[in-house]
DNA sequence: TCCCTAGTTGATACTTTGTCTCAACAGAAT
DNA sequence: ATTCTGTTGAGACAAAGTATCAACTAGGGA
């Protein structure tokens, strides 16, 4: 049975679990980020967190809500692009692997599922030494709309 | 023979000839941009960029860098990345491919060359309507030095 | 070669996005 | 209870990027 609605709380919930896991302290303000984060499908920008987490916690400071993306950021569970609908928009990603199709004129942003890289993270940790925590694919393209329209 | 001199100078006569190509006019500040960005390796901000373009170019406006970078990336020469070094950074790349490994704790950045994606855009472009242009993969995780340092 | 015009530009004000500082606060440990 | 350390809100600040518009120019056509 596939339901979005338990996806999404399980990524919440993830999310705070890596939190817990790497030592950080789970506040109310962190909750809240992270909820306003699951509670909108796809993805969204600063000001959209910004202003859903002011909807249930009008005291949460604009600073913490950015604390918290960057946090989210570095524990791999998140994950954001500046490219995707033509602005800088984060979304939760508890297994910190994601890929996108990005029409790099309208900005029109689609997700698709095959991983092509999961046998090279391996391959990059051992060459590099880097503990790998997940990726992030963006093909770039133009969209079958602007396409018509163009040169 | 490999001379990277070459190598640049290649690529900042592609990125020119694929605006031409495109319709736009080719002026002495786009030139400039795309000089400032073929004179140094690896990645640069829009600030050093900037500051790149004045040092021959005075009379060149902040906007105009601005603008020409926006053209560039539609265009598919130009990639960017504002988790790599820890802030946006912009570089040319012709071919629009480009593969990163980057510590999400102190930014340090890693190209390697593996291309694992070359065969599912053909798919993703038949799959969607796209017509792909390029793609960037992003590796995130912690650097041998950051490693060690944490918990 | 000269015109014409759509595309481009510089200056600058402005908005958006993100960071810094620091005193106050809150959990956890003792 | 006391201490300690991580976290917070406010708001000043800085960086990054955009909008406006009159002036200018690249480049195609006469
Ligand atoms: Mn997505
Ligand atoms: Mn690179
Ligand atoms: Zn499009
Ligand atoms: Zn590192």
């Amino acid at each position: 049975m596939h339901d979005c609605r338990n996806e999404k709380e399980d990524a919440a919930e993830l999310a705070l679990a890596k939190l817990r896991n790497l030592g950080h302290r789970i506040t109310v303000q962190r909750v809240a980020v992270v909820e306003a984060l699951a509670s909108a499908p796809g993805h969204q920008s600063a000001e959209e967190i910004l202003v859903r987490v002011s909807e249930l916690h009008p005291s949460v400071g604009r600073a913490s809500v950015f604390r918290t993306l960057q946090l989210l950021l570095r524990a791999g569970v998140l994950l954001s692009s500046s490219r995707a609908e033509n602005r800088t928009t984060y979304f939760l990603c508890p297994s910190g692997r994601h890929h996108h199709l990005i029409c790099t004129q309208c900005g029109r942003t689609v997700a698709f599922d095959e991983c092509v890289a999961e046998d090279l993270e391996g391959a990059l940790a051992k060459r590099y030494g880097f503990c790998v925590s997940g990726h992030q694919l963006e093909v770039f393209g133009h969209c079958s709309d602007c396409n018509a329209f163009d040169s």
